[in-house]
DNA sequence: CTGAAAGCGCTTACAG
DNA sequence: CTGAAAGCGCTTACAG
């Protein structure tokens, strides 16, 4: 076999046309059980494989969409795409994936490279306002645009997010509700927008119940060195008996901190406090945490969950909800 | 504009042939500078975009790779897919990407949707046998392979690894360097190969510095359960000063368990044992350790430098090397 | 430097 | 249930 055989080797190999050969490969027309059995059988001979871009580009329906997302590495994009990808496979589609700086010009790139690719949707992780110069390009070619984001919502195009808000409330309640009264927030860029959220939850749970949120008591990570003002931070307030962390690495530079103070974690509550007993609710994955849950507690943010939603809704083109918010799940055991 | 604009369109709008347009797009022939500006006025004017498709039916030639990986929330194939991303951008390639159970079958399906993209390449996270058969069929299609992989090599199939017995002897001989002799290794699963890979050499370095390897001392963490186990250990064996860690959560967990116990962790090497100190060296990536670092050695697999050798080997077919490994790189700051 | 034309491998009315 | 034929949007010899 020199060439790659095509539809039309199959075809003549099975003694049909190839309108016939076509039809029973899509599942279209009514083919009688015979024919298919000799188109198989010639398929299976020849080792036929179809072209998907020559079928692409006559139907003009192309089963493929593209994922952009800012780092694949970031635990909360790489279960989206888990997601998406676990609803695309049973609907035999296949992705494209991008990694983008998010910036104007790098987010034109790929987007002119999926519409050059003829996607039939793109899913972009960002809450960013960009997202709406990227909905006038991808309208234009009709091609449907969800977002997927840790927070923020942008309006008129559809958004599928974590609510970090809540997740940090719930969290911040949990520990009031199991005696902790000092209670700090950990982690976390100061000029992002998921940890402002989640410190807005965080605030919230302790006006709530009365706490008085301070800011001394929460402390960002914009330069490694902050590492040092955890430290600092129990040093100086030895009375905090809990603390919710931004995410996994800070979990770990606490408890090393903690470590080094003589302080140990676990799950006992408030009334450990005179064991100097340190209660942590972290944000984090399952696979980041495992080994660990017997002693800490953490917010999964259901990325594959949202993963999932986003890939039914571009594939359905269903929901006109502007935004779906997908709770989080508090892990406490 | 009721259709999509085609290369028709431009060509007419431009006053040129189709052929120029083609030329001037690909930057094949040599096309005139006024040609050019006219062209690509018509492009903008008319929101051109260039249709893949039809471009790879027609040469041949698809300028997208396929990658195939078991789980894209390791962190060790997040950052191949990075580096092999960072690579094919430059080069306009694009990946289409594929999640599968490395079963016969699924891998069967994701070799078989991507040989339908007509993709001009291949790179499969594994090193199992299995690679044999996939290897089979995309030599059929004249498609290259590539294999990336923590560990193992496969014969008569290029691949690209990291070297794990080398990064575990190496952080070894580190540990022993600093006044360490007792030293366990904890984590991953027991039927892992790069687990038995690191242990190897783990083993081999003790031995070399005439260190007896017990093999109670290397404790897996087959179920959750296995974290009593590092504390366990830790009680059993006070005298342990030194602890190689399989990965970071292995890591968080032995914190805590010292943490219990009363032992802080540091990297004081063992003139720090009357101190009960601990000094720890985990395989791990940056971001996972990064606020840690001052506290804790890592060995960096250097899944990035991995993806982007791939790559490139695949794009230049150029490696004619059955296997190029990549040297851990040990971060003690 | 540019144009007319064939053809990549498929799908899909249309006609039987 | 099946066939002959047009055409998706491009690239690429070939001829000028």
């Amino acid at each position: 076999m020199m060439r790659k055989p095509t539809i039309n080797d199959v075809a003549k190999h099975a003694n049909v046309s190839v309108t016939t050969v076509s039809l029973a490969l899509s599942g279209k027309g009514r083919i009688s059980e015979i024919t298919i059995k000799k188109i198989n059988e010639a398929i299976q001979e020849l080792g036929y494989v179809r072209n998907k871009n020559a079928a692409t580009l006559r139907s003009g329906h192309s089963a493929v969409i593209g994922v952009i997302v800012h780092d694949i590495r970031d635990p909360f994009y790489a279960g989206i795409i888990t997601g998406i990808n676990e609803v695309l496979v049973e609907q035999e589609y296949i992705i494209f994936l991008l990694q983008s700086d998010m910036t104007s010009a790098g987010l034109f790139k790929c987007v002119n490279s999926l519409i050059e690719q003829d996607v039939s949707g793109i899913i972009l992780g960002s809450g960013g306002q960009i997202a709406h110069e990227i909905k006038t390009i991808t309208d234009k070619h009709k091609i449907p645009l969800i977002l997927v984001s840790q927070s923020s919502s942008v309006d008129n195009i559809l958004l599928v997010r974590s609510d970090n808000r809540l997740g940090a409330k719930l969290a911040t309640e949990y520990l009031i509700s199991k005696g902790h009264r000092q209670i700090a927030y950990l982690g976390g860029r100061s000029d992002s927008l998921t940890r402002a959220e989640r410190v807005a939850g965080f605030a919230n749970a302790l006006t709530k119940h009365g706490l008085k949120f301070k800011t001394e008591w929460v402390v960002a990570d914009d330069y490694p060195e902050q590492l040092g003002n955890f430290e600092q931070l129990l040093k100086q307030y030895p009375n905090i008996t809990a603390f919710l962390c931004h995410d996994t690495s800070t979990t770990l530079a606490l408890i090393l901190g903690a470590s080094k103070l003589g302080r140990s974690i676990g799950k006992g509550g408030n009334t450990s406090y005179f064991e100097q007993q340190i209660e942590i609710f972290s944000f984090g994955t399952q696979s980041e945490i495992y080994l660990a849950k017997n002693l800490i507690s953490y917010i999964d943010n259901q990325p594959i969950e949202i993963g999932r939603q986003a890939a039914n809704n571009l594939l359905n083109s269903g929901s006109t909800l502007p935004e779906i918010v997908i709770e989080p799940r508090l892990i406490t055991e």
